[in-house]
RNA sequence: GCCGACGUAGCUCAACGGUAGAGCAGCUGAUUUGUAAUCAGCAGGUUGGGGGUUCGAUUCCCUUCGUCGGCUCCA
């Protein structure tokens, strides 16, 4: 007998009956050796089940992301060898593979430092240049208990415990190794061409905070040196653009010891967060916002009724104010709410689109602040916007096609998600599928690809959030849309409708740049600090050749200023190339090289941080194209 | 918060039990300079804070503050 399999080119292939994947794994690995797994039907099969007819089966290559795991995932079980051989009495928790590599915990008798870890890096290539065969073995759950209590694998046999029952229990083993794993893997060790250990952290057993702490080693793995090496480098080159450190040389902001979490903002970041906000409130005007202003403490009644008092309380910071407890605000939304109750509404105002640059404090634990990224207080471009039940499609589209406006502008990719109803969530089942239904028809209706997160939705409402992709492929959650059927109930917030009678009405929360804090921590690095012309404080510096042009850099400077562009001179007693090192450094866009000639002539010598010498060319052509590249916001 | 590492001049780093040193930046002077660093000189630090061990601490120990890398894209 024999069946009948589809392979990834179309043909149709005939094996004997009882060919299982492993066989024809083996014979494409001997032809094309990059090959790293077998899908069956789309999915990662077991190698050793045999094939069933007409099958459609492929092959992936690392380059395809199931096909990197499994290589990381194999790298990641060579490490744990590695450990195990050099220290036996570690008890081993889990190695999957991870975005950019693997990691393994481990939990050790004696715990291991960054130094160790050369000499798991050299156990581990012995381990490859062995080319152990790594076999995959099938078992009762009886004996997969027996081994890893055997081997006193205590989180192991935990694992096991938390098997579903009709699971198939398999082990994969290479020489004296052998691990709890689903698989599938490698071949063999060998064909881990490249890798190298990036890392050690601690991390709670399954990342609960009550549990054992655990030691976990990060690693990466490619399948060449030079895949390797490229991305060490990109890594390097995200350090060379790291908000924190082009921060300080940029003079954008400073962190002190005396206000941990606590930014300072200096005059160069300010200039570009006043651009960052002056554009905001342009478009929120055009697009029928509102602005308001709310207090920064606020009595802590309002915290109760709205709820944030008790699901909120760890993260927030208190104060006393004539014997009475006051709040610093974490959110901004009580406040939005007391401003729309301060009067009475008709169904002929909605929707109000209440805008409001909040600042607010979160207290977060301290081993969670990253520079801008992770802060304890921010600004959020918070909105609000009230409206009749009806109108929500309306709105939520004008939404994304506001923040789709603003990401264009920045020059970022972004990519959609849908989150809905968490299990711990308020308000009834009707109305949560009504709202997410009504957010994914928006979604499709404008064509827009989203993934769905099941569950992941605030307890109040679904939301729809914005991940933006930066220039080095890391992705941040910045815009969010949020339904919210809670706040208008707990403040008893009404309209009067057409009906005469009071109506409930609907809430959304939404941000576009999130924290300013973090957008603008984002966009150093996503600019590596060279800004766009309409927002690098200096758009353009003059270099006076030598003193004899000091009076023309001046008349040039005034001019500039005049136009409303933000310039400065460099009159230093420097040559030009140490001035215009010093400009480049500080990524200022234009510099306006003025000697004799140009004086002579009325015109400046413009060169471009990036383009260069661009040779002379007179004032008034320059001035022009610099604002229509600021206007433009050219990137 | 927890685990680990780190904290020396404005910045980047050295000295690692015998009273701290370099480069860059800064200041002064000379040089009048044409598209990414002119030369010379000067100044700069209670080595994060507190405590301990020692004849002696930047170095060893404790403590505190801060910074950095992490803290389930589930065997």
């Amino acid at each position: 007998m024999s069946i009948k399999v589809i392979l990834d080119n179309g043909e149709e292939a005939v094996y004997p009956e009882g060919t299982t994947c492993m066989d024809l794994y083996r014979e494409k690995t001997s032809e094309n050796s990059d090959l790293i797994a077998v899908l069956v039907d789309g999915k990662e099969c077991d190698l050793n089940l045999p094939l069933i007819e007409r099958s459609a089966v492929s092959f992936v290559d690392f380059d395809s992301p199931r096909g990197a795991a499994v290589y990381r995932h194999s790298a990641s079980h060579i490490l744990a060898h590695a450990v195990k051989r050099l220290y036996p009495s570690a008890k081993m928790g889990i190695g999957p593979a991870i975005e950019n590599g693997f990691y393994y915990d481990f939990e050790f008798e004696k715990p291991i430092s960054a130094d160790d870890l050369p000499a798991v890096e050299a156990e581990m290539k012995k381990i490859i240049k062995e080319r152990k065969p790594i076999r995959r073995r099938e078992m009762s759950r009886a004996e997969a208990e027996e081994i890893f209590r055997a081997k006193n694998e205590h989180y192991k046999l935990e694992l096991i415990a938390g098997l579903p029952e009709d699971v198939v229990i398999s082990c994969y083993e290479q020489d004296e190794f052998i691990d709890l794993c689903a698989g599938p893997h490698l071949n063999h060790t060998g064909m881990v061409k490249a890798f190298k250990l990036t890392g050690l952290a601690g991390a709670y057993w399954r990342g609960d905070e009550h549990n054992t702490m655990l030691q976990r080693i990060y690693g990466t793995a490619f399948p060449s040196k030079e895949r390797l090496e490229h991305y060490l480098s990109m890594l390097e080159e995200a350090k060379k653009r790291d908000h924190r450190k082009l921060g300080r040389e940029l003079e954008l902001f400073t962190l002190h010891d005396e206000g941990p979490g606590f930014p300072f903002l200096h005059n160069n970041g300010m200039v570009i967060w006043q651009e960052l906000a002056d554009f905001w409130r342009r478009e929120h005007r055009l697009a029928g916002y509102e602005e308001i202003k709310t207090p920064l403490i606020l009595n802590r009644s309002l915290w109760e009724q709205s709820g944030h008092w008790d699901h909120y309380r760890e993260n927030m910071y208190f104060t006393k104010i004539d014997e009475q407890d006051f709040i610093v605000k974490p959110m901004n939304c009580p406040g939005a709410m007391l401003v729309y109750g301060s009067k009475m509404h008709s169904y002929r105002d909605l929707p109000r689109r209440i805008a409001e640059m909040g600042i607010v404090h979160r207290h977060e634990l301290s081993g969670t602040l990253h520079g801008l990224m992770r802060v304890r207080t921010f600004t959020q471009d918070d909105a609000h916007i009230f409206m009749l039940p009806g109108q929500i499609k309306a709105e939520v589209a004008g939404i994304i096609g506001l923040m789709d406006h603003f990401y264009r502008i920045f020059g970022f990719d972004y990519r959609v998600e849908l989150s809905t109803r968490p299990e711990k969530a308020m308000g009834s089942i009707e109305m949560w599928d009504k709202a997410t239904n009504i957010l994914e028809q928006v979604l499709k209706d404008k064509e827009i690809a989203f993934k769905i997160n099941e569950g992941d939705g605030a307890f109040y409402g679904p939301k729809i959030d914005f991940h933006l992709e930066d220039c080095l492929g890391r992705s941040w959650q910045c815009g969010t849309i949020q339904l919210d059927f809670q706040m208008p109930e707990k403040f008893d917030l009404t309209y009067i409708g057409e009906d005469g009678a009071k109506h409930r009405p609907v809430v959304i929360h939404r941000v576009v740049y999130g924290s300013m804090e973090r957008f603008f921590a984002l966009l150093i690095e996503h600019y590596g600090g060279a800004f766009p012309a309409w927002l690098a404080p200096v758009q353009a510096t003059v270099i006076p050749v030598t003193e004899r042009s000091h009076t023309y850099a001046g008349q040039i400077i005034k001019r500039l200023k005049e136009e409303g562009l933000r310039v400065t001179v460099d009159e230093r007693n420097e040559k030009v190339g140490y001035k215009i090192r010093e400009a480049q450094l500080k990524k200022i866009p234009y510099m306006l090289v003025v000697g004799d000639r140009e004086a002579e002539n009325g015109e400046v010598a413009i060169r471009h941080r990036e383009k260069g010498d661009l040779g002379s060319g007179n004032l008034d052509g320059f001035i022009s194209d610099l604002k229509k590249e600021i206007t433009e916001k050219t990137i």
